[in-house]
DNA sequence: ACCTGAACACCGTTCAAGT
DNA sequence: ACCTGAACACCGTTCAAGT
């Protein structure tokens, strides 16, 4: 808190998105609001225009900021690892445990988009398709599938189960569990011999 | 259109849900305005507050008649099936349809809810999880997991495949496929032989 | 009982004017 | 170049008043 703010803010367009975080994980999605933001930064409700085209800009890039977070964890995920199928796990883990972490940005990530689609998404799906050609070369993923389609069919079950876990759906259901072993019941099927359990 | 409105509407209600509806599929889950319907019933904008308590109320409303009318998809995938592995095809196709063809009602759905949730879900999942218990019997679908995991897995599958698809991801990614090709992939781990493709 | 009219607090957005 | 102040059209919601 300075006493005495300077006409000029000097790196509002940081200020806006630091407060655009902090109202995300506070309130959630459903909640964004530009003139909140503005109001937390001290600024009018007129001044983010000069730094964003309009509402939508702003949390389009939010969501590019989770998108490269995001990354972050899928390639942290496979640095950790001691095998290919281990890999393949732990990126389940870490993209369920990021949805649950920080619902609200992973809800503007894959929220029907207003503007153009985001560059930082294709190589999130990149890193796992990696992981999934290396542990179908490994054996330990059956190859019965080219690795671009079954690589399709796990993103599909693990963003599923972050969707509905994140709603709350499995719970409503009788369906909750801890996080490792959702992963580990929706990827059984893929492994060509049964995976020890941890 | 009636020439003179008479000052009770007298079913007022659903033409309130009728509009709701025109609007979510003219403009998508994101424009929708309580004002707005009001404005195309031709009535004033605090009417509504006289059969909804308020705007989540109807959005509730309109997702409990498409939680509805998606169990009847599913009751019908089961009723025209051919056979038990036939049956979760189908329901897999009918999932993916659905969210296809009413996109925003889709995401009404499952929206993060305001409300208490909706008893309109768990019947949808009941017939869902039937027909895996009924596969797993016939001996077509695996039985190396209880029949409710198995179930919640190929259901997060659906769930992803339906959701990524809606936004565009798949395309966004050159994974673009016809939904019956899209479901065959993601059911194909799940059979205990392989099944001819349609 | 059901709806209107007017009001309130709140949005997103624009633009002339200030520094 | 960056921000303010005031304005505009639009929300959701409330409530006294009308029929």
């Amino acid at each position: 808190m300075v006493a005495d703010q300077p006409y000029h803010h000097g790196a509002l367009r940081e200020a806006l998105l630091e407060a655009g975080r902090e109202l995300l994980a506070e309130r959630g999605a459903h909640a964004f609001s530009l003139s909140e933001i503005a109001r937390r930064v001290g600024v009018s409700t007129a001044a983010p225009y000069r730094h964003f085209a309009d509402r939508d800009a702003l949390i389009d890039t939010l969501a590019d900021e989770g998108y490269i977070k995001f990354h972050d964890v899928l390639r942290e995920a496979v640095a950790g690892a001691t095998d290919p199928a281990d890999a393949i796990t732990r990126i389940g883990v870490g993209y369920l445990r990021f949805a649950v972490e920080h619902p609200a940005v992973f809800t503007i990530m894959f929220r029907d988009r207003q503007g153009p689609p985001s560059d930082y998404g294709p190589p999130s799906f990149q890193t796992f398709l990696e992981a999934v050609e290396t542990a179908q070369r490994s054996g330990v993923l059956s190859d019965r599938l080219p690795a671009p389609v079954t690589s399709r069919s796990i993103w599909a079950a693990l963003h599923g189960a972050a969707t509905l876990d994140a709603v709350g759906g499995f719970a409503k259901l009788g369906l909750g569990a801890p996080l490792e072993e959702l992963v580990e019941t929706l990827l059984d099927p893929y492994w060509t011999r049964p995976r020890p359990h941890g």
